[in-house]
DNA sequence: ATGCCCAGCGATGCTGGA
Protein backbone atom coordinates (compact mmCIF):
# COMPACT_ATOMS: atom_id res chain seq x y z
CA UNK A 1 0.00 0.00 0.00
CA UNK A 2 1.20 3.89 -1.37
CA UNK A 3 0.96 6.24 1.52
CA UNK A 4 1.51 9.96 0.34
CA UNK A 5 1.22 13.55 2.15
CA UNK A 6 1.45 16.61 0.49
CA UNK A 7 0.82 20.36 1.43
CA UNK A 8 -0.87 21.58 -2.05
CA UNK A 9 -1.50 25.02 -0.56
CA UNK A 10 -4.86 25.44 -1.53
CA UNK A 11 -7.08 22.45 -3.80
CA UNK A 12 -8.38 24.83 -5.84
CA UNK A 13 -5.18 26.03 -7.26
CA UNK A 14 -3.37 22.92 -7.46
CA UNK A 15 -6.11 20.36 -8.51
CA UNK A 16 -4.37 19.56 -11.82
CA UNK A 17 -1.37 18.72 -10.70
CA UNK A 18 -2.69 16.78 -8.12
CA UNK A 19 -4.68 14.88 -11.25
CA UNK A 20 -1.42 14.86 -12.67
CA UNK A 21 0.70 13.63 -9.61
CA UNK A 22 -2.00 10.76 -8.66
CA UNK A 23 -1.71 9.41 -11.92
CA UNK A 24 2.00 10.02 -11.45
CA UNK A 25 2.16 8.06 -8.53
CA UNK A 26 -0.62 5.94 -7.80
CA UNK A 27 -1.11 6.41 -3.97
CA UNK A 28 -3.41 4.04 -2.76
CA UNK A 29 -3.89 6.93 0.24
CA UNK A 30 -3.12 10.46 -0.06
CA UNK A 31 -3.28 12.84 3.35
CA UNK A 32 -3.64 16.65 2.30
CA UNK A 33 -2.81 19.96 4.02
CA UNK A 34 -3.92 23.36 3.20
CA UNK A 35 -7.01 22.65 0.89
CA UNK A 36 -7.91 26.22 1.73
CA UNK A 37 -11.23 25.27 1.31
CA UNK A 38 -14.86 24.92 2.96
CA UNK A 39 -16.08 21.25 2.42
CA UNK A 40 -19.67 22.24 0.99
CA UNK A 41 -17.36 23.80 -2.08
CA UNK A 42 -14.55 21.09 -1.87
CA UNK A 43 -13.99 19.60 -5.56
CA UNK A 44 -14.77 16.08 -5.49
CA UNK A 45 -15.52 14.96 -8.70
CA UNK A 46 -11.82 15.00 -10.21
CA UNK A 47 -10.76 12.86 -7.58
CA UNK A 48 -13.81 10.58 -7.03
CA UNK A 49 -13.29 10.24 -10.83
CA UNK A 50 -9.61 8.58 -10.35
CA UNK A 51 -11.27 6.11 -8.03
CA UNK A 52 -10.56 8.08 -4.19
CA UNK A 53 -12.92 8.24 -1.57
CA UNK A 54 -12.88 11.31 0.07
CA UNK A 55 -12.94 12.18 3.79
CA UNK A 56 -12.73 16.13 3.80
CA UNK A 57 -11.88 18.59 7.25
CA UNK A 58 -12.01 22.37 5.89
CA UNK A 59 -12.54 25.55 7.21
CA UNK A 60 -13.02 29.10 4.82
CA UNK A 61 -9.44 30.93 4.00
CA UNK A 62 -6.52 28.86 5.60
CA UNK A 63 -5.25 25.39 7.01
CA UNK A 64 -7.75 22.33 5.35
CA UNK A 65 -7.26 18.54 5.77
CA UNK A 66 -8.24 15.95 3.26
CA UNK A 67 -7.62 12.28 2.86
CA UNK A 68 -8.45 10.66 -0.20
CA UNK A 69 -8.39 6.73 -0.15
CA UNK A 70 -8.87 4.04 -3.15
CA UNK A 71 -10.15 1.56 -0.17
CA UNK A 72 -13.18 2.42 1.99
CA UNK A 73 -12.57 4.82 5.01
CA UNK A 74 -13.71 4.06 8.43
CA UNK A 75 -13.98 5.83 11.90
CA UNK A 76 -13.46 9.23 10.16
CA UNK A 77 -12.49 11.66 13.16
CA UNK A 78 -11.71 14.94 12.55
CA UNK A 79 -9.83 17.56 15.11
CA UNK A 80 -6.77 16.88 17.69
CA UNK A 81 -7.96 16.09 21.21
CA UNK A 82 -7.11 18.43 24.22
CA UNK A 83 -8.48 21.32 23.19
CA UNK A 84 -12.27 22.37 22.67
CA UNK A 85 -11.28 26.12 21.93
CA UNK A 86 -9.33 25.37 18.87
CA UNK A 87 -11.05 25.63 15.64
CA UNK A 88 -8.17 25.31 13.32
CA UNK A 89 -8.69 22.55 10.62
CA UNK A 90 -5.81 20.79 10.89
CA UNK A 91 -6.04 17.15 11.76
CA UNK A 92 -8.12 14.41 10.36
CA UNK A 93 -7.79 10.59 11.18
CA UNK A 94 -9.59 7.53 9.82
CA UNK A 95 -9.64 3.92 9.56
CA UNK A 96 -8.15 2.68 5.83
CA UNK A 97 -9.86 -0.74 5.07
CA UNK A 98 -7.84 -3.01 2.97
CA UNK A 99 -8.22 -6.56 2.02
CA UNK A 100 -4.75 -8.21 3.88
CA UNK A 101 -6.59 -5.58 7.26
CA UNK A 102 -6.23 -2.20 8.38
CA UNK A 103 -3.88 1.15 8.69
CA UNK A 104 -5.32 4.11 10.37
CA UNK A 105 -3.73 7.37 8.74
CA UNK A 106 -4.03 10.53 10.07
CA UNK A 107 -3.34 13.60 7.90
CA UNK A 108 -1.55 16.83 10.05
CA UNK A 109 -1.18 20.41 9.42
CA UNK A 110 0.97 21.25 12.85
CA UNK A 111 0.76 25.26 13.34
CA UNK A 112 4.03 27.03 11.83
CA UNK A 113 4.47 28.72 14.76
CA UNK A 114 6.32 32.41 13.71
CA UNK A 115 6.49 34.87 14.87
CA UNK A 116 8.11 32.95 17.99
CA UNK A 117 7.14 36.49 20.35
CA UNK A 118 3.53 36.17 19.60
CA UNK A 119 0.47 34.06 21.01
CA UNK A 120 1.11 31.56 17.70
CA UNK A 121 4.24 29.55 18.99
CA UNK A 122 2.78 28.91 22.81
CA UNK A 123 -0.05 27.43 19.93
CA UNK A 124 2.19 25.49 18.33
CA UNK A 125 4.22 24.08 21.66
CA UNK A 126 0.44 22.98 22.80
CA UNK A 127 -0.57 21.49 19.64
CA UNK A 128 2.60 19.18 19.53
CA UNK A 129 1.84 18.41 23.59
CA UNK A 130 -1.78 17.53 22.37
CA UNK A 131 -0.11 15.42 19.54
CA UNK A 132 1.90 14.05 21.91
CA UNK A 133 -0.67 12.70 24.59
CA UNK A 134 -3.07 11.50 21.40
CA UNK A 135 0.09 9.04 19.91
CA UNK A 136 0.64 7.34 23.56
CA UNK A 137 -2.86 6.96 23.46
CA UNK A 138 -2.74 5.41 20.10
CA UNK A 139 0.10 3.26 20.13
CA UNK A 140 -1.59 1.52 22.74
CA UNK A 141 -3.88 -0.02 20.04
CA UNK A 142 -0.78 -2.01 18.66
CA UNK A 143 -2.03 -0.91 15.03
CA UNK A 144 0.00 0.14 11.69
CA UNK A 145 -0.46 3.75 12.41
CA UNK A 146 1.00 6.53 9.92
CA UNK A 147 1.05 9.93 11.35
CA UNK A 148 1.45 11.81 7.55
CA UNK A 149 1.61 15.72 6.75
CA UNK A 150 3.36 18.87 7.62
CA UNK A 151 4.66 19.13 10.66
CA UNK A 152 6.17 22.44 10.22
CA UNK A 153 9.48 21.06 11.94
CA UNK A 154 13.34 20.62 10.67
CA UNK A 155 14.12 17.78 12.40
CA UNK A 156 17.97 18.58 12.36
CA UNK A 157 20.27 20.17 10.77
CA UNK A 158 20.95 18.10 7.80
CA UNK A 159 17.39 18.90 6.90
CA UNK A 160 17.85 22.65 6.31
CA UNK A 161 20.11 23.97 3.72
CA UNK A 162 21.67 27.00 5.70
CA UNK A 163 20.65 26.08 9.86
CA UNK A 164 22.22 28.94 10.84
CA UNK A 165 19.77 30.91 8.99
CA UNK A 166 16.58 29.46 11.14
CA UNK A 167 17.92 28.52 14.45
CA UNK A 168 15.45 30.92 16.31
CA UNK A 169 13.00 30.52 13.59
CA UNK A 170 9.77 28.63 15.29
CA UNK A 171 10.64 25.46 12.78
CA UNK A 172 13.84 24.85 13.84
CA UNK A 173 14.54 26.26 17.17
CA UNK A 174 15.95 24.21 19.76
CA UNK A 175 12.62 23.73 22.48
CA UNK A 176 10.56 22.82 18.78
CA UNK A 177 12.83 20.31 17.98
CA UNK A 178 12.89 18.79 21.62
CA UNK A 179 9.12 18.52 21.16
CA UNK A 180 9.41 16.92 18.07
CA UNK A 181 12.05 14.51 19.59
CA UNK A 182 9.96 13.92 22.66
CA UNK A 183 7.14 12.61 19.83
CA UNK A 184 9.36 9.82 18.12
CA UNK A 185 10.94 8.86 21.10
CA UNK A 186 7.19 7.44 22.26
CA UNK A 187 7.55 5.25 19.59
CA UNK A 188 7.49 6.55 16.23
CA UNK A 189 9.87 6.05 12.68
CA UNK A 190 10.37 8.98 10.94
CA UNK A 191 9.90 6.87 6.96
CA UNK A 192 12.64 8.92 4.95
CA UNK A 193 14.99 8.35 7.74
CA UNK A 194 14.69 5.16 8.35
CA UNK A 195 16.84 4.26 4.78
CA UNK A 196 18.92 7.22 4.35
CA UNK A 197 21.14 9.70 6.34
CA UNK A 198 21.64 11.84 3.49
CA UNK A 199 21.53 15.56 4.38
CA UNK A 200 19.70 17.72 1.69
CA UNK A 201 16.65 15.72 1.34
CA UNK A 202 13.80 18.69 1.38
CA UNK A 203 10.12 18.56 0.67
CA UNK A 204 9.64 22.44 0.68
CA UNK A 205 11.41 25.63 -1.38
CA UNK A 206 9.73 29.09 -0.55
CA UNK A 207 8.51 30.82 -3.61
CA UNK A 208 10.57 33.41 -2.75
CA UNK A 209 14.53 34.71 -3.54
CA UNK A 210 15.08 32.24 -6.09
CA UNK A 211 15.12 29.57 -3.05
CA UNK A 212 13.85 26.56 -5.72
CA UNK A 213 16.64 27.40 -7.91
CA UNK A 214 19.70 27.79 -5.54
CA UNK A 215 18.03 24.66 -3.50
CA UNK A 216 17.11 26.92 -0.21
CA UNK A 217 15.10 23.88 1.06
CA UNK A 218 13.88 22.03 4.39
CA UNK A 219 12.60 19.10 5.41
CA UNK A 220 9.36 19.57 7.04
CA UNK A 221 6.61 17.25 5.64
CA UNK A 222 7.03 13.72 7.39
CA UNK A 223 5.45 10.31 7.47
CA UNK A 224 5.80 8.66 11.21
CA UNK A 225 4.95 5.28 11.85
CA UNK A 226 4.51 3.41 14.08
CA UNK A 227 6.05 -0.04 15.29
CA UNK A 228 3.85 -2.51 13.32
CA UNK A 229 3.64 -0.19 10.66
CA UNK A 230 7.55 0.56 10.59
CA UNK A 231 8.09 -3.42 10.34
CA UNK A 232 5.99 -3.18 7.34
CA UNK A 233 7.67 -0.02 5.69
CA UNK A 234 9.52 -1.52 2.22
CA UNK A 235 10.22 1.86 0.09
CA UNK A 236 9.97 6.02 0.65
CA UNK A 237 10.25 9.23 -1.65
CA UNK A 238 10.09 12.33 -2.20
CA UNK A 239 8.65 13.81 -5.32
CA UNK A 240 11.03 16.88 -5.79
CA UNK A 241 10.56 16.93 -9.41
CA UNK A 242 6.70 18.04 -8.79
CA UNK A 243 8.52 21.44 -6.95
CA UNK A 244 9.33 21.97 -11.31
CA UNK A 245 5.80 21.53 -12.79
CA UNK A 246 3.46 25.02 -13.98
CA UNK A 247 1.91 26.44 -11.03
CA UNK A 248 3.70 24.35 -8.15
CA UNK A 249 2.65 24.16 -4.01
CA UNK A 250 6.03 25.10 -2.44
CA UNK A 251 6.10 21.61 -0.47
CA UNK A 252 6.51 18.37 -2.94
CA UNK A 253 4.50 14.80 -2.39
CA UNK A 254 6.64 12.49 0.07
CA UNK A 255 5.50 8.82 0.03
CA UNK A 256 5.83 5.38 1.67
CA UNK A 257 5.04 1.50 0.68
CA UNK A 258 4.01 -0.52 3.01
CA UNK A 259 3.83 -4.23 2.43
CA UNK A 260 0.41 -4.90 3.85
C1' DA B 1 20.44 44.56 5.32
C1' DT B 2 15.85 43.69 3.50
C1' DG B 3 12.48 41.90 0.58
C1' DC B 4 11.62 39.15 -3.03
C1' DC B 5 6.35 35.05 -3.90
C1' DC B 6 1.82 33.05 -3.56
C1' DA B 7 -3.13 32.51 -1.96
C1' DG B 8 -7.54 34.28 -0.05
C1' DC B 9 -10.60 37.92 0.45
C1' DG B 10 -12.91 40.94 -2.14
C1' DA B 11 -12.13 45.40 -4.19
C1' DT B 12 -6.86 46.98 -3.03
C1' DG B 13 -4.00 46.32 0.35
C1' DC B 14 -3.97 43.63 3.91
C1' DT B 15 -3.11 38.70 6.47
C1' DG B 16 -0.91 34.21 6.59
C1' DG B 17 2.45 31.28 5.16
C1' DA B 18 7.62 29.29 6.39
Amino acid sequence: MRIATWNINSIRQRMDNLCAWLKERQPDVVCLQETKITDDAFPRAPLEELGYNLAIHGQKTFNGVALLSRHPLEDVTPGLPGDPEDDHARFLEALVSHPGGTVRVASIYLPNGNPVASEKYPYKMKWLDRLHDYVGERLKLEEELVLAGDYNVIPAAEDVHNPAAWIEDALFRPPTREKFRALTHLGLTDAIRASSDAAGLYTFWDYQAGAWQKNNGIRIDHLLLSPRAADRLTASGIDKHVRNWEKPSDHVPVWIDLDV
